[in-house]
DNA sequence: GTGTTTGTTATCAA
DNA sequence: CTTGATAACAAACA
């Protein structure tokens, strides 16, 4: 489930392709896209990428042509980035390229529903499984738009203050958990690093969000910011589907401290994790330390 | 065949 | 209008 640090990991990767120019568009599912393949092509083809940028968990790849084109991988989506030597070394050994040595299989695959091919020879595959994800082409109003309707203050930004967080805390009567899933009040987290963050603070995720102390909140906070940058470090949490943009899983499922540790040991009390299901989602919890 | 997985939106209710 | 709760979406796997 690709987060803020997921999404980030692939946003610096991705950002070796600035400056290069999208020579070809194919567009493997029609669904996946806003607009028709023709209208992809005729927007982007011969377009100069000059800046990759990142809102929450969505990616902002900015073209030349001042269109902005939105990537949003939901669920399962996968960007993945093979340079021509890349993929001359695997087409000419037996272990070849690296998105092959680490996820298996060639590119592109039944999943892979657009493929842009860079100046350089390069080629970037979107995949994804269940189709969740999306490729938005907009204009300089809309993007603005979508990012001041959708998305509230992120971790690791000026903005992520306790003060703004008791804002939109105290007036909220449902759970801690739903609040800090909701991306328009607060933007990157999903369910594994709201289980984790909520763990670190010690809090139940079943708490009313206006029951939150302001101690906790400043907590909160801290917690957050400590454990995004963390991850963000290990190149994101690969639970199951996740990937780099080369095709490599994140490192940070090894400091999980709840997130599918179901029935598993506290490594704080030592006590059996919970999971039980909130917002619609599996929520893991110590029922011990988080009160 | 059934239930489960989740990011986001749609829908309906209060 | 705001808030809240839940279904729906898609596809694969156990």
């Amino acid at each position: 489930m690709p987060e803020l640090p997921e999404v980030e990991t692939i946003k610096r990767d991705l950002n070796a392709l600035v400056n290069k120019k999208i020579v070809a568009f194919k567009l493997l599912s029609p669904k996946t896209a806003s607009h028709s393949a023709a209208f992809f092509k005729k927007s982007l083809v011969g377009q100069k990428l000059i800046d990759i940028q990142r809102r929450g968990k969505l990616l902002i790849l900015v073209m030349q042509n001042g269109l902005y084109l939105l990537i949003h991988l939901k669920m399962t989506g996968q960007l993945i980035y093979q340079s021509r030597e890349t993929k001359i070394i695997g087409g000419h050994s037996l272990s070849s390229g690296s998105y092959e040595k680490s996820v298996g299989g060639k590119l592109p695959n039944k999943h892979t529903r657009a493929i842009f091919n860079f100046s350089g020879g390069g080629q970037l595959f979107f995949n994804d499984l269940r189709k969740f994800g999306y490729l938005k082409l907009v204009k300089k109003e809309e993007l603005d738009k979508i990012l001041q309707n959708n998305y509230g203050p992120e971790p690791l930004t000026p903005e992520f203050t306790a003060t703004k967080l008791k804002n939109i805390l105290k007036s909220r009567k449902t759970n801690i958990k739903a609040v800090l899933l909701n991306q328009k009040l607060i933007a990157g987290l999903g369910n594994i690093y709201v289980d984790e963050a909520l763990f670190a603070t010690k809090i139940k995720p079943t708490r009313p969000a206006n029951k939150v102390k302001a101690e906790e909140i400043e907590v909160l906070v801290r917690e957050s910011n400590k454990l995004i940058k963390k991850a963000i470090n290990h190149r994101g949490t690969t639970f199951n589907n996740y990937v780099d943009s080369k095709g490599k899983k994140g490192n940070f499922s090894q400091f999980l401290q709840v997130y599918g540790r179901k029935g598993e040991k506290c490594l704080v009390c030592g006590g059996p994790i919970s999971r039980i299901k909130l917002a619609g989602r599996g929520t893991h919890y110590c029922p011990n330390c988080q009160k």
